[in-house]
DNA sequence: ACCTGAACACCGTTCAAGT
DNA sequence: ACCTGAACACCGTTCAAGT
């Protein structure tokens, strides 16, 4: 099954851009980004690794198109007649789902925004769209669609690595309370104790109302 | 210059886990995570890549060691006079200041907080005692300070990258939208359009104020 | 034009050896 | 006890060669 140096006879699949970058999509979200090799990603296209560079200039470019596309899968709904706090919420609810259907790869989604950079362009106008129709002044928009993408950031970072603000990492946090003296921590110590099951998971939506609740103060203060 | 193979003689340096966290931390700041490897590590301290498995038993282990050392700088004050607002806002200014200090490690700050676990309980504690005096209830404080520490995460990660929320991204959105037929996007472009340079800063308090201001409105609907 | 394959300068880590 | 040094299985990438 070795294939032969040499352009490949009609009929054969050709490599090209798209099957690379599929591929190697596929190598991060099954193992990680540390499984992403250019050695393992050839293997997985059954060629040598020296022939990815044919059509993309090194690794960097690799991690680059991978990201620019998830980004393409990123369609925010417009809803054009709703108010502006379901429309920020489509937002946020159509940016987490891209974090969670892409987990592995969230560090380079939020960190190499200009890979995506189109998409990006087209969710922030839906996103500065809402913000500015429900009567931010220019600044204001700019400050709280950042507030928003950068809490979205944090949530699906937090998310990724099964840490902050998720059950495992509060788990982490009450094993080690169980293993210091009990008068250290007593804030702690309450806050826990008086926490259900329910309590435990992470909740993307109270966390977004308190930011929604923010900015209908901030139109109050604007107006008033 | 070259040591010899044997333990050290009296009188001669003897490599200790701090030594080689100190010398780990000065290569990732001054070069990035990428630059830290065992040997580099090594040879910064003047010594056989392999001598430092004697200390560390791997370099994750090195790297959960860095974190942990940054997180032991983290000193919350508790302010205990003081109402909830510059309790929270101390502690917000605090972790930035941590995020700062170390951009280059900054994803492994919010990433392996597992690693700092002793000052993260410290943290907490300042944390949940000001939303929990503020007069949340326990879920809520949980939520709230989950709310806190994902936005800080968050900005802390569009400041170190560079991007999201900073102005160099809207920068390179704006030079896309230059590239882009002026009728698309029309929403982005007025807004774009009616920013100071003051404006393009990206503004931490600003964004900080929206979440103390939504916190603010879940206590009046609690309570009321 | 498109792919292969040897080679180079790096990695992290194991294992045996030096004092 | 503590460090060195050779060795192994990996990397990304350059350069020359095959068809």
């Amino acid at each position: 099954m070795v294939r032969k140096a040499g352009r490949p006879k009609a009929g054969q699949e050709l490599l090209n851009q798209e099957r690379i970058l599929t591929a190697a999509l596929h190598l991060v979200d099954a193992h990680g980004v540390e499984a992403l090799s250019m050695r393992r990603l050839a293997a997985a296209l059954g060629v040598d690794p020296m022939a990815i560079y044919r059509h993309l200039p090194d690794k960097r470019a690799v991690l680059a198109g991978v990201v620019r596309m998830v980004f393409a899968e990123f369609r925010v709904p417009n809803l054009p007649g709703e108010s502006w706090q379901p429309r920020v919420r489509a937002f946020a609810a159509a940016y987490r789902a891209l974090a969670r259907a892409h987990p592995n790869l969230i560090f380079y989604v939020v960190t190499d925004v200009e890979s995506g950079i189109d998409a990006v362009l087209a969710a922030n106008e839906v996103l500065y769209g809402a913000l500015a129709d429900a009567g931010l002044a220019p600044p204001a928009v700019v400050r709280t669609a950042d507030l928003v993408v950068d809490f979205l950031n944090g949530f699906a970072l937090a998310e990724s690595s099964g840490r902050l603000g998720q059950p495992g990492e509060r788990q982490a946090l009450q094993a080690r309370l169980d293993d210091l003296p009990t008068g250290q921590y007593p804030t702690l110590r309450t806050i826990f104790a008086a926490l259900t099951e329910a309590d435990l998971a992470g909740d993307f939506e109270a966390e977004l109302d308190i930011i929604l609740a923010g900015i209908e103060a901030l139109l109050h203060n604007q107006s008033g």
